[in-house]
DNA sequence: GTGGCATGAATTGGATCCAATAACAACCTA
DNA sequence: TAGGTTGTTATTGGATCCAATTCATGCCAC
C-alpha cells in the first residue's frame, strides 16, 4: 500500500491516514472516531473527515451510524470465522483469474517475500509480509470488484490476525511457511487446481486455529 | 422499499431515491450524477448528495472519481461474468448460513413467492420477485458482511439481467423454474449440501448464458 | 486542414456557520 | 434512596459560500 499518488484530495489523504492507523492497531475496535478530534489531528476540516469516514465505511474499516458517529467495529468470533469463509471462497477464485497472467518475475517477487518471511520473525513484519505474498500472488487478478473484495475481507480480519500471533507468537510459522511454499511450487507449475485447493486450504486451517482462540475477542478492556 | 418513515436523514432519503433508479433502470450504466442536478431534484443541498454518492458507492451502484463526478458503472462482459463468479461462490455460503435458521413460515414464503413467478411473466415483475426469492432464502444468514457483499453482487449486476430478460424474453422461464423447486424442495428437505449445488448450478447456467449474448453490453448509443 | 495551446465556463472539493439530535448530569419528587 | 424528568452540553447533520480542478470551446501557428 502507502499509495501516495492522489495525495491531491485531503480525504483520500486522511482516509488513508486513518485507514493505518486502524490497520497497523493504533486505532482499536470498539473506539470512537470523532469528527473533529480527526480534524484537529491530521489537518483540515470536518466535511473531508466525514467523506474520509464514508470511504472507509465502504471497505469495512469504520461503522456509522446516524447521529452516533463512527467506531471501528468490535466483531464477535462467529463474524470473523464467516468472514474467513468468505475467503475461502473468494480468494482462490481471485488466484485463478490471476495466474494466467502472472509473470516469471511476478513469481520471483512473491519468492522473494516468502524467503524474507522465513528469516525475520517479527509479529508485526510477518503480519506485513504475509499480506505482501498473498497480494502479490493476485496481482495478475484484474478485476476491480473481485479484489476491492478481497481487500475488505483483510482489513475487516486484520486486528484479529495481528492478535492472533501476539498471542501464538511464531510458533506455527513452519506450518504457513510449508503452506506457502506449496502454494508458491504450484504457481510456478501453472497449475491452478492445486494452487487453489493449497490456497484454500491455509485460509481454512487458519479459521480453524482463530477459532481454538476465543480469548483474541475479549475487549481487553 | 417505497420507505416512507420520517426519520430517515436527507442523506439516507436521497441514497435511497437513487438507488431505486438506479436498480429499476431509470439512469442506465455510463450515466454521469451531477450533484447539484441531484440536490436540485430531490431537495436539499449538495452536500447529503455528496454523502448519498459515497454510501452508493459502497455498495457498487455508482463509481466516484476524484474531480471528475459519480456515474453508474459501465461493465464489460468479464466483470459481470466475474461478479456472477463471485455470486456462485458466496451465495451458496449465504444459503447454508442460513439454512438452520428458515422457519416453516420462511419457508411458506419463499414458496408463496415462487408461486407467482410462475403466474406472472412481466419481466419487470419477474426481476423483483425472482430477487424476493432469493433473498428470502437468504433471511436466516444474520452476517452483515455476507449479505452486505451478496446484495452488492445482486445491485452490480441487475441492469445487465434486466438487459438480458428483456433480450430473450420469458422463454428460459420453465428452466428457471424447475431450478428454483429443485432448490426449494432441497430447503424443505432441510438437506444443505443438496441445496448450494442448485444454487450453484443456477448461477452458474445464467453466467453461461448471459455471456453467450454479449450484444446486452452494447451501449445502444 | 490539423494539432497544440490558452482561456472560459461548468463542476467538484473544502471551509465555515447554523440547526438538530443524542449523551450526560443534576435535580426534583415519591 | 431510587427513579424519572428536565435542562445543559457535546457531537453529528445540513446549508451556504469560496477555492481548485477539469472539460470544452475557440483561436493561432504550422
Amino acid at each position: 500500500m502507502s499509495d501516495a499518488s492522489t495525495e491531491s484530495a485531503a480525504s483520500s489523504r486522511i482516509a488513508q491516514a486513518l485507514r493505518d492507523d486502524i490497520l497497523n492497531g493504533s486505532i482499536a475496535p470498539g473506539q470512537r472516531l470523532r469528527q473533529e478530534d480527526i480534524a484537529e489531528r491530521l489537518g483540515g476540516s470536518r466535511l473531508p473527515v466525514r467523506e474520509a469516514l464514508r470511504i472507509l465505511a465502504a471497505e469495512g474499516l469504520v461503522q456509522i451510524e446516524p447521529n452516533k458517529g463512527a467506531r471501528v467495529p468490535l466483531l464477535d468470533p462467529g463474524e470473523v470465522e464467516t468472514l474467513y469463509r468468505m475467503r475461502e471462497r473468494l480468494e482462490p477464485l481471485a488466484l485463478s483469474e490471476s495466474m494466467a497472467n502472472l509473470s516469471s518475475a511476478d513469481l520471483a517477487e512473491i519468492s522473494e517475500i516468502q524467503r524474507r518471511i522465513e528469516q525475520g520473525v517479527d509479529v508485526t513484519e510477518f503480519l506485513i509480509l504475509d499480506r505482501e505474498f498473498h497480494m502479490a500472488s493476485y496481482t495478475g487478478c484484474s478485476d476491480e470488484h473481485l479484489m476491492l473484495s478481497v481487500v475488505r475481507l483483510w482489513n475487516s480480519t486484520q486486528h484479529y490476525r495481528r492478535a492472533f500471533m501476539s498471542l501464538t507468537g511464531s510458533g506455527r510459522a513452519q506450518i504457513v511457511n510449508a503452506e506457502h511454499r506449496l502454494l508458491m511450487e504450484a504457481l510456478e507449475r501453472r497449475d491452478t487446481e492445486d494452487a487453489e485447493l493449497y490456497l484454500l486450504g491455509h485460509i481454512r486451517r487458519t479459521r480453524k486455529e482463530l477459532v481454538r482462540h476465543p480469548e483474541i475477542f475479549s475487549t481487553g478492556s
